[in-house]
Formats: structure tokens, sequence, C-alpha cells
DNA sequence: AGGTTACTTTAAAAAGC
DNA sequence: GCTTTAAAAAGTAACCT
């Protein structure tokens, strides 16, 4: 009972109650073959692709699975989105150069990939007193009227996370996964450090 | 010396036009919006702060006169909406936020949440409601927002929402339409937030 | 009233206007 | 700055029954 006493009543407060459930939403890659793609010739052996030079001068050409839609530019360079992860995102690059030499495009290098930015969502363990955070949290913005959602922009890692009364949120800006971590870390000791966490129930 | 005088010309004169241009669309937009003139030098003051950042190139004038007056409204508390501003401006609400959230993070200026308390007196006035309901919405939100019910809401369906419920129980024959009106937003909204409203308040 | 769909915000790359 | 892609959060809006 002793140790009840001296542990509880001192860390509410002061320590994260609740570990934050992330999730990873989006990844966005992009890629290089370095070699110049011939994108009508992609859209007679692949009917399903979308090209509307007029519109935008990339082809979109998406992908079951991974579920992805990738951009592919007469440059060779392209960019793949909609993976669930960094793995996916690389995989489906992959697949999808697979693809295309398969179907006759002759492609002589292996993609270069490089991740751009992942966009996790999570929760944390409470709902958040979001007007006392706007005052209190450097570089953050909450406009109501505009959107529901309190707009923090971190500097370490690098991050923009929206952050919503209902204590979940979106992360975006992070390069890798654990990134995505650190940042939601971050933002939730830095939570309960100013007291902006309402933990109910 | 020739180098000199180059940059005196070409840099200053120009900014100096720039920002003659930007107040007398002030001037105009200060009759169409009948604002007061403190709001309209603290807008010119934003404005020309963004001017010396270098917020201004490869942008419309007029589209950030427009953001500085908003922010300028919000700095005073001066019931000003976005539409309003964008009305007044013929500038694309959505251009106007954007604009206005850049001056926000780029001048690191902090504003006061938009309070849905000031908001009442527009609606009721443009609705033609009663003191005592006005009163009465009041208190509705003093509870509401105390009950953090309002937390992501939009300052004016909630203002909407408190005035509906008040008109309901001192018997004053106004719809949710001549209130949603009058508030510039849907009836859904006011019948969204009456829920809750209604949950939080036991009504 | 309700249900659907759709739009607001955030980040990032690609080539070109 | 714009165009296109994807995805989440919560709120508001538009349109249909």
């Amino acid at each position: 009972m002793a140790s009840r006493y001296i542990y509880r009543p001192f860390i509410k407060g002061s320590v994260p109650q609740t570990k934050p459930i992330v999730s990873i939403e989006n990844v966005v890659a992009s890629a290089t073959v370095n070699q110049t793609v011939n994108l009508n010739l992609i859209t007679q052996i692949f009917p399903d692709v979308e090209y509307h030079p007029d519109q935008f001068p990339g082809l979109v050409f998406r992908l079951r699975s991974p579920k992805t839609a990738t951009l592919i530019f007469s440059s060779g360079k392209m960019v793949c989105t909609g993976a669930k992860s960094e793995k996916m995102a690389i995989q489906a690059v992959k697949n999808v150069v697979q693809k295309l030499k398969k179907g006759g495009i002759p492609l002589e290098n292996e993609p270069q990939i490089e991740i751009q930015n992942i966009v996790a969502s999570a929760s944390l363990g409470g709902k958040i007193h979001l007007e006392l955070a706007a005052r209190v949290l450097p570089r953050s913005m909450y406009e109501p009227e505009q959107f529901p959602g309190l707009i923090h922009r971190m500097l370490d890692p690098k991050t923009v996370i929206l952050l919503f009364a209902s204590g979940k949120l979106v992360c975006t800006g992070a390069k890798k996964e654990s990134e995505v971590y650190r940042a939601v870390g971050n933002l939730h000791t830095l939570l309960e450090e100013k007291n902006l966490m309402i933990y109910e129930g | 010396r020739l180098r000199t005088w180059d940059s005196r010309s070409q840099v200053h004169e120009p900014v100096d036009r720039n920002f003659r241009q930007a107040f007398s669309e002030l001037d105009r937009l200060k009759d169409k919006l009948a604002v007061g003139d403190a709001v309209i030098e603290k807008a010119a003051y934003v404005y020309r702060k963004a001017l010396e950042k270098g917020l201004v190139r490869g942008r419309s004038i007029s589209a950030l006169v427009a953001a500085a007056l908003y922010a300028a409204c919000r700095d005073t508390e001066t019931p000003r909406t976005l539409k309003d501003i964008a009305n007044a401006s013929n500038i694309k609400k959505k251009d106007v936020a954007r604009c206005y959230r850049l001056l926000i993070r780029e001048l690191d200026l902090k504003m006061p949440v938009v309070d849905p308390v000031k908001c009442v007196a527009r609606i009721a006035s443009k609705a033609g409601l009663s003191e005592k309901t006005k009163r009465k919405a009041l208190e509705i939100l003093k509870k509401a927002e105390e009950g953090k019910i309002s937390a992501g809401k939009d300052p004016m369906g909630l203002a909407a929402a408190a005035l509906y419920v008040a008109c309901v129980m001192n018997g004053e024959n106004k719809t949710q339409k001549d209130v949603a009106e009058a508030a510039g937003v849907t009836e859904v909204t006011i019948r969204n937030r009456y829920k809750g409203l209604k949950t939080h308040l036991k009504l």
C-alpha cells in the first residue's frame, strides 16, 4: 500500500497515463528509373491508366495490392501515394516497375526510391482543452470557424500535427515511421506537462 | 553610386506604391464594412509588417489587405466574419482564410479565439430577436462553454443554436431557418449544436 | 428529419504553366 | 501560386429521400 500511495498521486498529471495508439495511414514516396519513359506507350499497353497531359503531366498508374496510385512522368520520375508503410511504398514502386517491364516497356534500371512524407493518425488517452492549448503551445493555431483541429508545427521532428478535442490527431510531414512515433510521444508529453489533457472515465 | 541609386528606385519606391495601393483599398473596405479607424490602423500595421517580410511577393495585394483587415478585426474582437470580408473585397473566402493563416504563421501573431458570445448580438439584431432572448442565449452559452461542448465547433453555429434554444424557451416565434439565415450557417448545424446543448444542459 | 457524398486543414514529390 | 495523388481527423454543407 505504501508504494502505491507514493507512485500514483505524483504520477498523475506529470506522466502520460496511456500510450498513444498510432496508425500509419499514407506514405508518399518519390522514385526514378533514371531514363525517359514513353507515357503514350504505357497508355496503349495498360488500358486502366489515367493520362490527361493537358490537365496534368503525370500518368496515374493504380495498383490493387498494395493499394496505391503512382504518378509516372516522362522523365522516368515517379510519385507513389497510398501505401500504409515505408516497406509497402517501396514494394509498390517495385511492383509498378515490374509490371511495366512485363508489359513491354523497356526499363533498364532498378528504381531509386525515397520516402517523402508519412501521414499518420493517433489517439491520445483523453480529451484536449484546445482553446488553452492554442494559448500555451508555441507555433500553434486554432481557428474553429475554419477547421475544428488545432494546427501545431513541431520543430523536432519537423512535422505538423492536427490535434482535435477528442484527443485524436493527424501527424504529417515525417519521412520515417520512427519520426511519427517520436512526434506523437513529444506532443503527448508536452500536453501532459502543461495539463492540457482531460482524462475522464 | 549607380548601384545605390538603383536599389532605391527599384526596391524602395515600389514598396511605397504597393503600400499606397493597399491603403486605398483599406479605405474602401472601411466604408463597406463600417469598421472604425483603430481597426484600419491595425490592418495597415499588419500589412506593412507583411510587406517588410516579403510576404506580398507573388501574391495578390487585395487578398493580403483583406486578410490583414480580418486579422485586425480578430485582434480587436470586432465581429466581422471571413464571409463579410470576402464579400466586401470580392475575394474568395478560402483565399482570405489562407492569407490570414499565412500572416498568423509568418508574423507570429497570436489571436484570441472567436467568442460565440460576441456573435450573439449580431445574429440577434439581424433576426430581430428580443433583448430577453439574447440574455437567455448568453446564459446558455456560458453553461455550454464551461461544459466543453464548444471545442472545435464554429462559434457562429454555437451562438445560433443558443439563440434558437432561447427563442423556444421565451416563446419567441422564430424558425431554425430564420436564425440560421441571420447567422450564416445551415439549419442542420443548428440542429446538431442543439442536440449537444440538450444533452449537456438536459433541456 | 436522416443519409450520402463532398469539401475544409496538414505534408511532400513529380513537370509545366 | 496552380494542376494530380492518397489518407486521417471533426465539422459544416449540399443534395436527395
